[in-house]
DNA sequence: TCTTGATCCTCTAGTCGCTAGAGGATGTAG
DNA sequence: CTACATCCTCTAGCGACTAGAGGATCAAGA
C-alpha cells in the first residue's frame, strides 16, 4: 500500500494541505501513522475519503451532514434510509436556495437595467435598495447565503 | 426631528439591536448623537440607511459593497457606473450560484432517486459522493455557499 | 558533502458577519 | 417604590477554514 506525504494526499484528493489537518482535528477525517520523522501517512482508503469530503462540502453539505454520511459509510449494512433523508433535507434546502437566488436574479436584473448610467442621484441600483418597503420578495430573517470567497 | 432608541431603530429598520452596534463599529453606520443617558438616538435618515443596509444584505451584497454604495450615495453628482458594477457583479455571482445550485440539484434528485430504500452498500447517495471523479459539474475550489443558519 | 529550497510539524490568531452572554446603568409602568 | 425592560460596554463564540510564526526534515543539485 503506498504511502502518501498529506501534500501527495492533498493534490490527489483536491483538499488543501491545511485543511486536511483541519477535519482531523475535527476528526471528521482519522488521525493517519506517522513516518519516523512524524509525518503524516495517507493512503487511497484516506484520499477516497477527502475527496468524498470534498465533493459533499462542495454541494453544500455540511460538516455535520457529512459525519454522518461517513458513518453511514463506515458501517455499511445499515438501512439507507438516513442517508436518503439526509439527502432529501439537502435537495429541499438547495432547492429553497434556488427560488430565492432566482427572485433575487430579477431584482438585481431590474436594478442593472434601470440603470440610465446617468447620475447617482436617479440611480435604480440605490433608490431599490434605498426603498425596501416596495420589495416584498421575503421578510422573515434567513439571511442569504454569501461566502464563494474570491481571494485564493 | 424625531429621535429613536437603538431599540425603535431597530423596530424600524428591521436590522436587529446588536448588529446596529456592530455595523457603527465598523464604520458602516455613523456613530449617532448620544443622550445625557449615554444612549443612542438615531433619526429618519439612519434608519433609513439600515434600511439600505439590510436589504443590500438579504440581496447577498458583502459588507465592502454596501461600503461603496453608501459612498456612492453620499456624494450623489457621482456617475451611476459604479453602482452599476457592483450590482453587475452581484448578478454574475448569483447567477454563477444558481447554475452551480442546479447542477447540484439535478445530483440530489439522482441520488434519493437512485436509493432503492435497501442497504447502504446499495445506496447512491453514498456512491455518487464517493465517486467525484465521475461528477463534472465544477472542479476550481471556489465552495459552494452554505450558511442559512437554522438556529434563529 | 553541502546547501538550498520545498515540504512538513505545531501552535496561535485572523477571517466574515454577526450572535450570545456577563455585568452593570438607566428608563418606564404600575 | 418596585419591577422589569431596555440600554451600555466588553469579551467570547459560531462555522469552516486560512494565514503566519518558528522550527524540523527531506530531496535534489553543485
Amino acid at each position: 500500500m503506498p504511502s502518501l506525504s498529506i501534500g501527495a494526499a492533498a493534490a490527489a484528493s483536491g483538499v488543501k494541505v491545511p485543511t486536511i489537518r483541519y477535519y482531523e482535528s475535527i476528526d471528521l477525517l482519522p488521525s493517519p501513522p506517522r513516518t519516523g520523522s512524524n509525518r503524516r501517512s495517507y493512503d487511497a482508503a484516506d484520499v477516497r475519503r477527502l475527496a468524498f469530503i470534498r465533493h459533499a462540502r462542495e454541494l453544500g453539505f455540511e460538516v455535520e451532514a457529512i459525519r454522518a454520511l461517513l458513518k453511514l459509510q463506515d458501517e455499511p449494512d445499515q438501512s439507507c434510509a438516513a442517508a436518503d433523508a439526509i439527502a432529501r433535507d439537502r435537495l429541499a434546502e438547495v432547492e429553497h436556495r434556488i427560488a430565492s437566488l432566482e427572485a433575487l436574479r430579477a431584482e438585481l436584473i431590474r436594478m442593472v437595467e434601470g440603470c440610465s448610467h446617468g447620475h447617482v442621484g436617479r440611480c435604480r441600483v440605490i433608490e431599490i435598495l434605498a426603498d425596501h418597503g416596495e420589495c416584498r420578495h421575503h421578510q422573515g430573517a434567513e439571511p442569504v447565503a454569501l461566502a464563494a470567497r474570491t481571494g485564493s
